[in-house]
DNA sequence: AAGCGTGATGGGACTTGGTCTCATCACCGT
DNA sequence: ACGGTGATGAGACCAAGTCCCATCACGCTT
């Protein structure tokens, strides 16, 4: 038998999660996370460098961004290399079994200020990501900045309506949808 | 005489920054600020809700964009009316004598995590700001976003282009210019 | 079988951010 | 002269986050 019950901080997440649901992430107190995960304070922080990162710790996305814009075809423009890249995540990352779970930790960050700027940080990182894998297939910096600015909107769009989807549209086809469109839209600007 | 030396919230954010700039923003306490501005940590928090927001309190800047916006003339584009406000922020906030200050502060921001966090924030903010303004102009939802996002853009570009400037360049002619130079970027992905 | 290194955990002291409440005290109008 | 006002000071208090040391079961070595 294993000496700790094992997922530590699978559970933590779990814990943080229910607790932010059940009172809200300012009436919940790191020690509570960690009790309910039958930790204690010391464990969470060698797990989380911070109480907010508990929802944001799963954080390969940016890595697969990347990973997905170097793998697009050599002929492939900007934003069809962003497309690649978000129908990566969609298969690696954003499976429909997480769909529920995605609904339930938006729900919780959007009610929470905190929560929502260490999203907005997140947010940031994978632009600058996404703006230097760009550049490193040869699109001009400008041009690189605008894809990825065009491709994290369609990307927050896109995971806007695969969490409230009711049908059973994947993730991948969603972004692929919405990046269409975002693209459509920018053309009239 | 007055009974308590005037501008207390100004002589906090310089001693602020000062601060930062000497030793950095994690070592240095919001006790320490206060100190050096003659004020106590509770005047502080009486001022600025947190320590963070002592580098961004002057918050006028969404108000102030949201009216360039509404006061675009009626024929102009979303990318026009965003142009528009852009010139009015510089006309009335970014003008040539806060351009020093200005870059000290950008520089303080981006040698830290916390204050880029709140920095990606205030982004968000001002995006969703300009996305309301334009929609009350008519722009269907997804333009809007988009046409916010490449003003967003555009603006970042602008100021970093501002604060680095050698020659005397007002902020409001380097916006639309950026702003130019982003459309045009967005036309070729 | 006994001993030893390892690695995740527990425990608790400590600093700092942030909240709250109460006291102070110079100005101002009556 | 007097009381209201508004910005400030003082200090208790809680929670986040850091640090250091102890614990203890597992597996490997001898």
């Amino acid at each position: 038998m294993a000496r700790w019950q094992p997922h530590a901080s699978e559970r933590l997440v779990v814990a943080a999660l229910e607790l932010f649901e059940e009172r809200g992430y300012e009436n919940t107190t790191v020690i509570q996370i960690a009790e309910r995960a039958g930790l204690t304070k010391s464990t969470f922080f060698r797990h989380f460098p911070d109480k907010r990162e508990v929802l944001f710790g799963g954080g390969a996305v940016s890595g697969l961004l990347v990973e997905g814009i170097d793998a697009a075809p050599a002929g492939a423009g900007p934003l069809e290399a962003v497309a690649h890249a978000l129908e990566v995540i969609g298969a690696e990352v954003f499976t429909s079994d997480r769909r529920e779970f995605g609904a339930r930790r938006s729900a919780a960050i959007a009610a929470n200020p905190e929560l929502r700027e260490r999203e907005a940080l997140k947010g940031l990182r994978v632009t600058a990501s996404m703006t230097d894998a760009l550049k490193r297939r040869g699109v001009p910096d400008l041009a690189a900045r605008v894809a990825a600015e065009l491709g994290a909107l369609a990307w927050k769009i896109a995971y806007e309506r695969w969490t409230d989807a009711a049908n059973g549209d994947t993730f991948g086809e969603l972004a692929r949808r919405t990046l269409a469109e975002v693209r459509a839209a920018g053309a009239v600007c």
